[in-house]
DNA sequence: ACCTCTCAGGTTGTCTGAGGAGTTGTCGTG
DNA sequence: CACGACAACTCCTCAGACAACCTGAGAGGT
């Protein structure tokens, strides 16, 4: 058997294989327990070994659990789920909402806990901001984003920033379509400048409230050109 | 040592953390070889088949392959991870910090673009919450869950729910030891009545600043008890 | 009837030792 | 220089042992 393979694969990816297609294919459902190690040793024709390390890679890819004492159970029957994806899928305005939300409350919390290093770090995107002036639409949004993923990394919660991280694709598409559309830049090629100051110069105070206040009422004005844009 | 959870990590798991952040820090880059099991074993302080298991996580997640007889490749640096599996790794407490964020935004929204079936499905929510007293821990934290849940989808806003959507499952398990480990219930079966009663009201008023301020007293307290509990 | 405590059985976690199988670089030989 | 044998390394697989832990059943008390 299996003559025609170039290599053989090795048990473990096979009992991975085997344990995968029976969870897809709903034998287990979502929050089941599997059979111990033992039992599916014994019905994989596997060791113990091979049907632990079996488990762990089903564990590595998110669809298994395990709970010494208890057993292995099932958390999730799918491979995975792209969040970007489902981003890129939505509307612009939607996404801006939501990273407006998101936004005000980590600069809230930015100002609170930056420490000096943060401080620095604001400032110096604050003057990339105004060098990236001189530059084209894209990378002048870079550098706005880039300021604003600052603030966001000084609230110093590392789901806050991976979450900001997943919105900017999303947002880069929908500001520099923006920009474009617009002519934000037309007159000014350094729009907003006086507000990002201020609302850096907030955080850096440690005044959460001015912080919250400006950047809302900057965010609020974006979304609601997003909104007659379209 | 404190990875993330209420409980002791496996020393698997641990072994895991480690690896994978030398590999996203480049220590490793993409397409070099590990050091083998039996190096690894001596450096992380593990027996071999722990390291093995260790190896297959991140094969099964996709960072490492690992070649019979060659040796063990990076093949990614980047997690490549959905964003539950994320979550499922980080600090209860962080995640529950950026909930508290995203709900009481949500919540201000929600007060201000809820609908006459928003509000009954909010009623609805409250009194299922109220029926859930008589049930275990599980139950009574996906009752308190779905309520809140019931107010983010009154924010009309898809990318919004979703998000929530993604925290439930890490949000559910967190409750559910924390309800446990400092037993909540233990003299009152209904814990946070009045106060969820106070903020339904708020929505249902159209009180944007009251629900925002109710829900945040009431989530910051939470947020406390699982600081202390960790 | 109800509650609490104890305990036995089953489960995953970890380590060790032993071989088997495959790859790779070295070294001697022509 | 070309080539084949080979040794040293690697991962792969199994078996066994013990520890840590969870769960449910049953004993015993209230």
């Amino acid at each position: 058997m299996a003559l025609g393979a170039l290599h053989r694969s090795p048990l473990v990816d096979q009992a991975v294989e085997r344990l995968r297609e029976q969870i897809t294919e709903g034998r287990w459902p979502v929050g089941t327990r599997l059979p111990g190690e033992t039992t599916l040793a014994k019905t994989l024709g596997v060791g113990r070994s091979t049907v632990r390390e079996a488990l762990r890679a089903l564990a590595g890819a998110g669809l298994v659990q395990a709970r010494q004492g208890a057993g292995v159970f099932v958390i999730a029957d799918k491979p995975a789920e792209d969040w970007t994806a489902r981003l890129r899928r939505a509307a612009v305005t939607d996404v801006y909402e939501v990273r407006m939300l998101v936004e005000v409350q980590a600069a809230r919390l930015a100002a609170r806990r930056r420490t000096p290093d943060d401080v620095a770090a604001l400032h110096a995107a604050l003057e990339a901001r105004r060098a990236a002036a001189r530059d084209g639409d894209a990378a002048f949004v870079d550098a706005d984003i880039a300021l604003h993923a600052a603030v966001v990394a000084a609230a110093h919660n590392p789901v806050l920033t991976d979450l900001f991280a997943e919105f900017v694709p999303r947002l880069r598409e929908g500001l520099i379509a923006l920009v474009d559309l617009l002519g934000l830049r037309a007159d000014d090629p350094n729009p907003g400048d006086d507000v990002h100051a201020a609302f850096v110069d907030a955080v850096a105070r440690g005044d959460a409230e001015a912080a919250g206040r400006v950047l809302q009422a900057e965010l609020e004005q974006t979304l609601d050109r997003l909104r007659g844009a379209r």
